[in-house]
DNA sequence: TGTTGCTCCCTTTTT
DNA sequence: GGGAGCAACA
C-alpha cells in the first residue's frame, strides 16, 4: 500500500484520491502536477480500477511516457496498461479502429507535413491560383492560415481580418483553396493532423456504437495541459465522458489538469476559455489548486513571479515556495549573438562540473535561433540534444530515407518516388511522374526502355522488390534503405553527410521498438519517437515550446533581444504579446537551481551583411535590478561584474538619463511596438537609441567604411566583429 | 521539353 | 538555409 498522506500535500492529496466526477486541477509550475497525476492514477488502481480503463491524455508523447513511467514505479506492485498519448495519436488509433464512414472501407493514411504542404501546392497549381503573383502567401504559410482557420473554428476571412490584413484581396482564393484541399483529402482517403481531431468528434457523435464501446473502456480520463486545448479537443474529451445530453451523474470521470498562465499555443487554437469554462461543460465540477511551488529557488522564482506581475489581469498568479536562498539569477549582456554562444558553451563547461548533461538546457524562442550555439558546443564536444524547431523527420536526408519506406508500403506513393527518383542526376518531376506511370501500367518492356538511361534508379528499385520479398522487422528494413541511400546523401550533401548519416542511425534505434513499419511511420508523423540511448548524456536544446511539462536544474535562456523574444511578429497584437509574457514565465519555471538569462547586444544580420545592434528584451528591461545578478562580456570575451549603480540592470531610467541624443532621434529609432500596457513599460525608443552596447561598444570600434546615406560599418577586430549602425548613433568624441 | 543553376526573399511557436 | 521564380543549358 503506498502512504499517499505522506507523499502528498494536502491540495495534491485531495486531487489524487478525490472519488468519481469531473475535476478541475489547477496546478501552478512546479506545483508536483506530475506527481499528483502519477499518484491519482496509482490510488484509482488500489480502489481496484483496471489501468486499461485510464486514459491520459498528454501534450507530447513524451509527457505520457514520462508519466506512465513514473507510475510504473510508484508503489510495490508498479502500474501497467494504462492507455496514454496525445489527442492525436489517440485519435489515430481510434480511427484505425473505426474508419470514418465517408472512407466506405477504404483504408486512410495519415498525412505527415511535407504531404500537406505538397497537396496544398499541387491544388493551388490546379486551380491556377495566383500564378507568379508574389503578393500571394507561400504554400506553407497557406498552410499554416487554412489549419488555424479549422482550429480556431473561424471562417478564414475572419482570421485574414484579424492577422494578416495584408491578405484580405485573397481571401476569396484562399477559401476555395481550401475547398480544394478538402476535396484532395477525400478522394484519396488522407487524414491531415486537424482531421484527426474533427473525425474523432465525428465518430464519437454519429457512431453509437463505437461511442458506447469508448465510454465504456475509458471510465477514467486524465487530461494534462488543459489550458492549451482547442475546442474540439475539449469537445472530444466531452463525449468520451457520455453522451451529449447526458446527466451529470451519468458522465465518466474527467479530471482536467492545467493553468492558465503557462497557456502558449493560441497560435493553434489554443482556448483558455476551455479551462475557464470547464466547470460549465461538466456541471459540479470540484476545483483544485495547487500553489506551493517545489521546483525552483526563491530567487528564480522572483523573477517568474515578477515577469508575471506585467500580465494582464487574469492570467497574473502568484506562486510561493518555503525554500529560502539558492544561487541568484544572472542576466548577462554579451557583445553579439556569436560571442554568446560560445559564452553559453562556456558557462555549460563549468555548470558540467557540478551537475549531468540532462540537468542542464538552453532555451530559446524559435528553433533557428540556437544555431550559433550548436556550432560552439560541438567545437568544445559538448554532447546536446534539439528539441523544436524543424522536427526530426523534417530534415530533408530523414524524408528521403522515409521516401524509401514509404514506397515500400505503398508503391502507389507517387510524391514518395518523386522524392527517390530525383535523388538520381538528370531526373526531375516530370521524368519522375513518367516512370511512375510506366512502372504502375505494368508494361515492363517500357519500363527498362525508360530505365535504361537511369541506371542507377532502375538499382534502387530493384534494391525496394528484394527488400519487400524479405520479411524483415521495420528497424531492419530501415537499416538497408540507410545503407542504400548513403552514396546519394554523399553526393547530394558532400560538406556534412557524416553529420545526417547520424541522424539516420538514429531512426534505426527509434524503429526497434516497432512491428509494423506504417505504424512506425505515422508515428514519426505525429511525434518524434524517443531515442532512449542519447539521453543521459547530453545537454537539451530546446524551444520554449517544446521545453513546456519539463525541467532542468539549470536552465539558460538566450536571444534575449528586441524581435527574437518577444518575436517581432508578436508585436502588432495584444493578445499575442501576452502569450510571449506567458512563454517567458513558462522559461523561467523551467529552473531548479540556476537560472542565467542572455541578452546579446547586437545580431548578426544576412541581409546587412554585419551585425546589427539590437535592444534588450521587454521582459528583461522590466525586470527589477535587485532580482538579478547582472553581469556583461568585457574585452577578450572575460566577464565582468556590473555595479548596481551602473546603466542598464533593469534600469530603465538609466536609459533616459545616459542618452546623448536629442529626443526626436531616439524616437526615429523606434524598432517596435511597445506593449499594450504603455505604462507598465519603459518606452523602446530609450533602449533602441542609446542602450549599453552602443556607448561602449561602438566607442572603441573602428569605422571601416561609410554605407550611403547614413549607415556605417564599425569593426571591432579584437572580437572579428563587424557592426552596421545608423551614423548618428556613433558618440560623438 | 525538362533539368539545373542562379537570385531574391523570408525565416515563430506544433500535432 | 530553403523555397520560389526565372533564365540558361542539354
Amino acid at each position: 500500500m503506498i502512504d499517499f498522506r505522506q507523499r502528498l500535500n494536502d491540495a495534491q492529496y485531495e486531487a489524487a484520491t478525490c472519488g468519481d466526477g469531473p475535476v478541475l486541477v489547477v496546478a501552478g509550475a512546479g506545483s508536483g502536477k506530475t506527481r499528483t497525476i502519477v499518484h491519482r492514477l496509482a490510488w484509482l488502481a488500489e480502489q481496484g480500477v483496471s489501468p486499461s480503463s485510464m486514459l491520459l491524455l498528454t501534450f507530447t508523447r513524451k509527457a505520457a511516457h514520462e508519466m506512465l513511467q513514473r507510475a510504473a514505479e510508484v508503489g510495490d506492485q508498479g502500474l501497467t496498461g494504462v492507455q496514454g498519448g496525445t489527442f492525436h495519436s489517440f485519435a489515430f488509433g481510434v480511427l484505425r479502429r473505426w474508419r470514418p464512414e465517408w472512407l466506405e472501407g477504404r483504408g486512410f493514411s495519415l498525412m505527415d507535413s511535407a504531404d500537406i504542404t505538397a497537396a496544398v501546392k499541387e491544388c493551388r497549381e490546379s486551380l491556377g491560383i495566383a500564378k507568379g503573383d508574389r503578393s500571394f502567401p507561400k504554400t506553407q504559410a497557406v498552410v499554416g492560415l487554412l489549419s488555424k482557420a479549422r482550429n480556431k473554428e473561424q471562417a478564414l476571412d475572419v482570421i485574414l481580418q484579424r492577422e494578416a490584413c495584408q491578405l484580405l484581396p485573397h481571401a476569396e482564393s484562399l477559401t476555395r483553396l481550401g475547398e480544394a484541399y478538402a476535396a484532395y483529402r477525400r478522394e484519396r482517403g488522407l487524414l491531415d493532423y486537424d482531421d484527426l481531431l474533427f473525425e474523432l468528434e465525428a465518430l464519437l457523435r454519429h457512431n453509437d456504437e463505437a461511442a458506447a464501446q469508448l465510454r465504456a473502456r475509458f471510465r477514467h480520463i486524465l487530461v494534462d495541459e488543459y489550458q492549451d486545448t482547442n475546442l474540439v479537443q475539449a469537445r472530444i474529451v466531452r463525449l468520451l465522458a457520455g453522451p451529449p445530453d447526458a446527466a451529470p451523474e451519468d458522465m465518466g470521470n474527467v479530471m482536467a489538469v492545467g493553468d492558465e498562465a503557462q497557456s502558449i499555443y493560441a497560435f493553434r487554437g489554443a482556448n483558455v476559455r476551455n479551462i475557464l469554462d470547464f466547470p460549465k461543460l461538466f456541471p459540479g465540477a470540484r476545483i483544485i489548486r495547487l500553489e506551493e511551488n517545489y521546483r525552483s529557488t526563491k530567487p528564480i522564482l522572483d523573477v517568474a513571479n515578477s515577469v508575471l506581475s506585467h500580465a494582464a489581469e487574469s492570467f497574473r498568479k502568484h506562486l510561493f515556495t518555503r525554500q529560502e536562498g539558492g544561487a541568484p539569477v544572472r542576466l548577462v549582456t554579451t557583445l553579439s549573438d556569436k560571442t554568446q554562444a560560445s559564452l553559453v558553451a562556456a558557462r555549460i563547461g563549468e555548470l558540467l562540473e557540478r551537475y549531468r548533461p540532462g540537468e542542464i538546457a538552453v532555451l530559446f524562442r524559435a528553433g533557428f535561433h540556437s544555431f550559433q550555439l550548436e556550432m560552439a558546443l560541438n567545437q568544445r564536444g559538448i554532447a546536446f540534444r534539439k528539441y523544436g524547431g524543424l522536427r526530426y523527420a523534417e530534415a530533408a536526408h530523414v524524408k528521403d530515407a522515409i521516401a524509401y519506406a514509404r514506397l515500400l508500403i505503398n508503391p502507389l506513393d507517387m510524391p514518395s518516388f518523386e522524392r527517390v527518383a530525383a535523388l538520381h542526376p538528370g531526373i526531375g518531376p516530370r521524368t519522375a511522374r513518367k516512370i511512375h506511370a510506366t512502372l504502375l501500367s505494368g508494361d515492363t518492356a517500357a519500363l527498362r526502355k525508360a530505365l535504361a538511361r537511369h541506371e542507377s534508379l532502375r538499382a534502387d528499385l530493384d534494391f525496394l522488390d528484394t527488400l519487400r520479398a524479405h520479411a524483415l522487422s521495420p528497424a531492419g528494413i530501415l537499416s538497408s534503405i540507410v545503407e542504400q541511400y548513403r552514396p546519394h546523401m554523399e553526393q547530394v550533401y558532400p560538406d556534412d553527410w557524416p553529420r545526417r548519416q547520424q541522424a539516420l542511425e538514429e531512426i534505426v534505434q527509434m524503429a526497434a521498438g516497432y512491428e509494423e513499419l506504417d505504424v512506425f511511420i505515422a508515428d514519426l508523423a505525429l511525434d518524434t519517437p524517443e531515442d532512449e540511448d542519447v539521453d543521459e548524456g547530453a545537454v537539451t536544446l530546446s524551444t520554449i515550446h517544446s521545453s513546456k511539462g519539463l525541467e532542468w536544474n539549470a536552465v539558460l535562456i538566450i536571444d534575449l533581444a528586441e524581435d527574437r523574444f518577444p518575436s517581432r511578429h508578436s508585436m502588432s497584437r495584444p493578445e499575442e504579446f501576452e502569450e510571449e509574457r506567458r512563454l517567458m514565465y513558462v522559461a523561467c519555471t523551467r529552473a531548479r537551481k540556476e537560472l542565467d538569462l542572455y541578452c546579446p547586444a547586437t545580431i548578426f544580420d544576412k541581409a546587412e551583411r554585419g551585425s546589427m545592434p539590437v535592444g534588450q528584451s521587454p521582459f528583461v528591461r522590466e525586470l527589477p535590478a535587485s532580482l538579478v545578478e547582472a553581469w556583461s562580456e568585457g574585452y577578450g570575451g572575460m566577464l565582468r561584474r556590473k555595479m548596481s549603480g551602473e546603466a542598464f540592470a533593469g534600469g530603465r531610467s538609466s536609459y533616459a538619463d545616459d542618452c546623448q541624443l536629442p529626443p526626436e532621434e531616439r524616437a526615429s529609432l523606434y524598432r517596435s511596438a511597445p506593449s499594450p500596457d504603455r505604462s507598465r513599460q519603459a518606452p523602446t525608443a530609450d533602449a533602441g537609441a542609446c542602450g549599453y552596447c552602443r556607448h561602449r561598444i561602438f566607442g572603441r570600434g573602428k569605422i571601416v567604411r561609410r554605407l550611403p546615406p547614413d549607415k556605417v560599418q564599425v569593426n571591432f577586430p579584437g572580437f572579428g566583429l563587424k557592426v552596421i549602425l545608423a551614423e548618428y548613433l556613433l558618440p560623438e568624441e
